[in-house]
DNA sequence: TAGATTGTTAATCGATTAACAATC
DNA sequence: TAGATTGTTAATCGATTAACAATC
């Protein structure tokens, strides 16, 4: 916490982490920061700078181990500890979420979807109980929850959110369609089905 | 196509668009870069930049006519011209995406769902047909296609993106997690949930 | 015309790349 | 030890912000 770390070099050690987890799978021992350059074609430099922002994970002459380094950054974003994860909207979207979040091996867990619409209250996604929403409070009395997934329409995203942080709900995982607005101590994780789309339509349009 | 415009930039246009839209939905004239700036929390001079790589959009004196700046930004992002989409892997997150494509009001429309999974095959999600891999190519001989999605496990993810590159296709929207290496005619956009996931993660961390 | 606000140039800031001394 | 490669400082590049003349 000591130095802010800019969130360019956030953004990719998610990257890094990945990359990591495929050497290992290939059994891959130990790598440099030249040839990992060279696989995800990015520089070394950038490499061995963003690391170099959490520590010194390496050994001259030698490289980066890949078991470890991998481990580490695993700890850097926090993987070394399970995220409990409750999403709101279970409709399609929300549903493949949620099957998305169990099936993705470990450190994030679907413990619970609501919904405003009776008829899904009591159904099971992928083993998870579908909850009415009036029962949000009483189940974040009685559970841990780390992150709100928010799969709904944006109408009533705002004031769902607003509810979540009443409730002491800190990350918000949003997938609708607005920027939320939070206090500060709340983080919130944007994806922009949209927006990406567009960004696209804009790349191809360039051709 | 003169000058290459940033990514930096790009990623920024279609949430003006957004705020544009909204604006327009509550009747909103015109507006001031310095006005937009505050609803959207960047600097006026951010906005101003932004706006000016693509034209003069606005009037000194007067601001930006929200109707005209919104439609300029639809064009420069290619949503005046309708995008034909399909999408490989007709699993949760792909019925999902159908739909949400689908329903986004205008200039995407999903056409074609493709899948290996013979109990899939025939079935239609959100009116649209799943149809067999083996059928990719002849539809693909019958139909304008713009963009496919990919929404299918990784593993199959780049070899399946090989195939639609070979059959013409130069557009991917990739939900795979995995990067896809393609020739620099066509245009990649990644959605890769787990790695949003995993920055939220990090986010938690630092609080 | 006077006031407002753009478009654009200049200044600053931050991120990326290059270079190299430290060291395994 | 000699060779390799890191960690880190310095140089460059690009993106953001500030300032202001142009102009509606």
């Amino acid at each position: 916490m000591e130095r802010e770390i800019s969130q360019a070099v956030i953004r990719r050690m998610p990257r890094y982490y990945r990359y990591l987890g495929e050497l290992l799978d290939s059994n891959v021992e130990r790598i440099s920061s030249n040839e990992l350059s060279k696989l995800m074609h990015v520089t070394a430099s950038q490499i061995r700078q963003d690391l170099n922002n959490f520590g010194g994970f390496g050994q001259q002459g030698y490289g980066y181990n890949v078991k470890f380094l991998h481990d580490e950054i695993g700890k850097i974003l926090g993987l070394n500890q399970m995220h409990n994860v409750i999403l709101i909207g279970a409709g399609n979207l929300g549903q493949a979420i949620a099957n998305y979040v169990n099936f993705e091996r470990l450190s994030f867990r679907m413990i619970g979807l609501f919904d405003v619409n009776e008829a899904k209250v009591g159904k099971t996604v992928s083993g998870v109980e579908v909850h009415h929403m009036s029962e949000l409070q009483d189940f974040l009395m009685n559970n841990r929850v780390d992150i709100a997934a928010l799969t709904l329409p944006k109408d009533n995203a705002e004031k769902v959110a607003e509810e979540l942080v009443e409730l002491g709900i800190t990350a918000i995982w949003n997938f609708a369609h607005v920027d939320l607005e939070v206090p500060e101590n709340v983080v919130v994780q944007n994806v922009h089905l949209s927006d990406s789309l567009m960004q696209l339509s804009y790349n191809i349009t360039q051709i």
